[in-house]
DNA sequence: TACAATTAGTTATCATGTTAACTAATTACG
DNA sequence: CGTAATTAGTTAACATGATAACTAATTGTA
């Protein structure tokens, strides 16, 4: 560790561990997403389409972590770099759905294999038990919400 | 559970369960502080300065987790709002120094018994040793990065 | 001492987070 | 059938995240 920078007692509410946590973990795949010019958010977007093309506006928010609003936005530009194209829905007036272009599906292609990489690279720097207490502690965090007393379920 | 609600395959991605922990926990405090006008990020300012008044930019920005010009504009806002004095140090002219006003001081000792009660309420909604574990895992989590391997450190 | 690095903070630019308001399309229901 | 809710998406306004460039002050060093 570098001498100078003294460990001055970082804040340990939950809240900003998870920030750390989550901080610590992009940084491993940030680098990647940024040498083709893609933002976390992008790449989320392309995610999800990849698994289910066409998929509606509303349930691309739900699946990628987005608000409505924040989603438009990213759409905006996926179409602008040639990525994503919107169409509407035959039945149902009001709904838009998304649609990977072939360019995207080249760039998945490509970027796919090598965050699935570091993935795994830092996953095997810790060991399957810390790996899956961390994932079992995650979600039980997620879903103390609208859930009664979890202590007392046990 | 709501019954329409399906549980469709959500994206159990490390980043990306790390984002839903961070949003189900920020929605027990982020009422308390909009209530008051606040942003989580002001409210990071407000603890760090509670603590030790007069702490420089710079190291405002790493202990609140911001990047130095979002601190600027955090800042800007902070003392447009009354909370907190700018003053240059006066040993290194290059250095900003931050204040509480007597304003913040109250707001503090208003808002903190609310935010720690529900906190104490989130904490107890799990067992301890979940609790432990969570912690445990984020802080090893946090720690892989510029470490050597983990796995092979145990 | 002079001058090239370094450091602290800000500014600029673009992208996203957050909330409220708005439009258009659809559904529920008297 | 017709109109009041509801739903999908967008727009608007403000705040923050992320990166690069910039200014001013300080430090390192020949």
């Amino acid at each position: 560790m570098t001498p100078g920078a003294l460990m001055r007692d970082p804040d340990q509410s939950l809240p900003m561990l998870l920030l750390r946590a989550r901080e610590a973990t992009m940084a491993h795949f940030r680098p990647i997403l940024s040498e083709s010019g893609l933002t976390e958010q992008q790449w989320r977007v392309l995610r999800v389409l990849w698994k289910r093309n066409g998929t509606e506006a509303r349930e691309l928010a739900e699946r990628t972590l987005m608000l409505r609003p924040s989603l438009t936005g990213v759409i905006d530009r996926l179409e602008r770099d040639g990525l994503v194209e919107r169409r509407s829905d035959g039945a149902d007036g009001r709904k838009v759905r998304l649609w990977l272009t072939r360019k995207a599906r080249r760039l998945y292609e490509r970027l796919s294999p090598q965050l699935e990489k570091e993935y795994a690279l830092m996953q095997a720097r810790l060991t399957d038990a810390a790996w899956s207490n961390l994932y079992a502690a995650l979600e039980q965090l997620i879903n103390l919400n609208g859930e009664g007393n979890a202590k007392s379920q046990q």
